[in-house]
DNA sequence: AAACATTGTGGAACCGGTTACACTTTTATG
DNA sequence: CATAAAAGTGTAACCGGTTCCACAATGTTT
């Protein structure tokens, strides 16, 4: 447990001054002497000298760390996208403190209070919806502040990035109504969340181009985590008039969803046709492969990067940036037309 | 974008000292009187104060960061890990800084050499293989090192927390002898991981026990990015004498694995009966239901944040720890006694 | 009541970098 | 060749916290 030598260390080594050492260190802070350079070079070299990354940002604030602030990384959704978050910092020179908020607003704020003493340049996040006050005081104090995936409705001058919920869900549900599907159910996450709200909204648009009636007892909103969305399966199930056709319009409620079907004997897709919201390689290994929205991750990822770091490098645009990128609806083989009912 | 009052102007504000608001912050750090106390912490109430961490950081090197170097997150092993450990150490005030390699060394070394100028007070990793001088300076520096999963035969001396390779391989293979199976085929990670090779070994053990043959042809080590999981497989199956068992055992190839089978048309487990290394709920939802091994992430997780900050906070023991934990075989329908061949 | 311990507070050095500024040595220019 | 401009280097202040130490005020012990 030695400890580590310091920039002083360098400098009385090598014969010269800190400040020489600092700008051998920061490239075009200033000149050096080529000789000079690579003596000091060689000197940290033997020294073993890595300069201190609290030290350096002491002067000036970081532009060095990003806060990505998922609600869980074990939903496979969050965890891809936290991989090229990764990757997309990782290349422009920037790390990742990943945190989870578990849903839950308080251990939210206790995560955007550490990320505020970090002085971090940016955050992606998906917010729970609550924290208002909290998120405003991290925008005005410069920090770069990204939603991704969704948004909080009373805060609209917030950069967004996500899929266009509205349009993919109503795709979804089209395509089932093409197959002469009458009795469509969704199962979505919670009302208070935005893709929640805007995936509904297109679910009822595409029924009400297909000119089927709305029928709210087939529209489930169900918690993100533990079992809710098997919950809303049964009860579906359950229901006098049961549907035909289901999407499951969040990724983190479709294996909950998928069990309770098996469970329950319900085959896909002759009882029941599936969308679902989920790209896991997964999907196309079922019996039968699902058809699916695929959510392009990485641009999710590369947008959000950006833009946190542009607001942190001052080109802030007046107006919020919103981001909304097409998802692909991938058809597979878990959709059949309806059978003729007795 | 107001700039951030600092420990002087509260202090001011308060009418006291500069100490006396660090020990207001530092409860414990020395005395304060109840009265000054609360108007120290009403004054930073309206100010809005936090204090900065990278300048807590400078005077002792903080035990308040990890660094998590996965080899990918988009894998759901590592995912799961990464979603328990970051719960782990939020539980104890700790933050972690998620970094990827790619399973490539020079990326390895550019995030370790990133993890050394922040001084986190402990890493855990899993490693690529390679970079031993840096993991031994590290070490040597205090930093807690932990490999998690794998480990790296040439450093004895580093704590390891994993599965119990070579008695997972075992019981999987020993399952499929069990059941008659005389031709069992493994394929696992490339063999300059320690996990391929114990779990290589364990494979063998258990051929050994039932008394079946060796045939080396049946052991394909594959790389774990890409589709080298799925070539493997097509090389199994185009053998002459093809196996009737397969054991999977890496969760980076299940799924490339799996595709080949499906897009060759094998049935399992009619004509090849399975176990896979890999505990994803999709399993279960499979048709069949797969057998599987499963590992306690959440054991792996604690283990190995406990032991990278048990390093840090002196506590370190003169021998290496290893922590061995039992991965659970979970039997389903994906095998079946082999069919007598013509 | 004297001697002493305890509590509460402030001044100033320190952590390890960065950087403004002054200074000396080269090199370029007229 | 004188002089201005540029290159190379050093000194010291600064970033925003923590902490050692000195000191005053209060409380406790004989």
């Amino acid at each position: 447990m030695q400890k580590q030598p310091t920039i002083r260390d360098v400098a009385h080594a090598a014969g010269v001054s800190v400040a020489v050492v600092s700008r051998v260190l920061n490239p075009g802070s200033g000149p050096v002497a080529p000789l000079t350079r690579s003596r000091v070079n060689d000197v940290m070299e033997t020294l073993g000298y890595h300069p201190r990354t609290a030290a350096r940002e002491l002067k000036h604030g970081p532009p060095t760390t990003l806060g990505l602030l998922l609600a869980d990384v074990s939903n496979p959704f969050f965890a891809r996208l936290a991989d090229r978050v990764v990757q997309e910092a990782h290349a422009r020179g920037i790390q990742v403190l990943l945190m989870t908020t578990q849903e839950d607003d308080r251990l939210e704020s206790e995560r955007l209070s550490t990320l505020m003493e970090r002085r971090v340049s940016g955050i992606i996040a998906t917010p729970t919806g609550n924290n208002l006050e909290i998120w405003r005081k991290l925008q005005s104090l410069g920090t770069g502040v990204v939603f991704v995936d969704r948004s909080i409705p009373d805060m609209p001058d917030v950069d967004v990035v996500s899929i266009n919920n509205i349009e993919s869900a109503r795709s979804a549900t089209a395509l089932l109504a093409a197959y002469g599907h009458k009795r469509i159910a969704m199962i979505t996450g919670p009302a208070t969340s935005t893709t929640g709200r805007d995936r509904i909204t297109g679910y009822r648009e595409a029924l009400r181009d297909a000119g089927l009636p709305q029928d709210d007892a087939l529209i489930r909103s169900a918690a993100f985590r533990g079992t809710a969305g098997g919950d809303a399966t049964t009860t579906l199930l359950n229901l006098q008039d049961p549907p035909t056709a289901l999407v499951v319009a969040n990724t983190a409620q479709v294996t909950t969803v998928l069990r309770r079907l098996v469970h329950s004997g319900v085959s896909i897709p002759d009882e029941l046709s599936v969308v679902v919201f989920e790209d896991s390689p997964w999907t196309e290994l079922m019996t039968p492969p699902l058809t699916i929205i695929r959510q392009p991750i990485d641009m999710l990822a590369r947008h959000s990067v950006q833009l946190a770091l542009a607001h942190a490098s001052g080109r802030t645009s007046a107006t919020p940036t919103v981001v909304r990128v097409d998802a692909e609806l991938v058809e597979r083989s878990s959709i059949v037309a309806p059978k003729a009912r007795a």
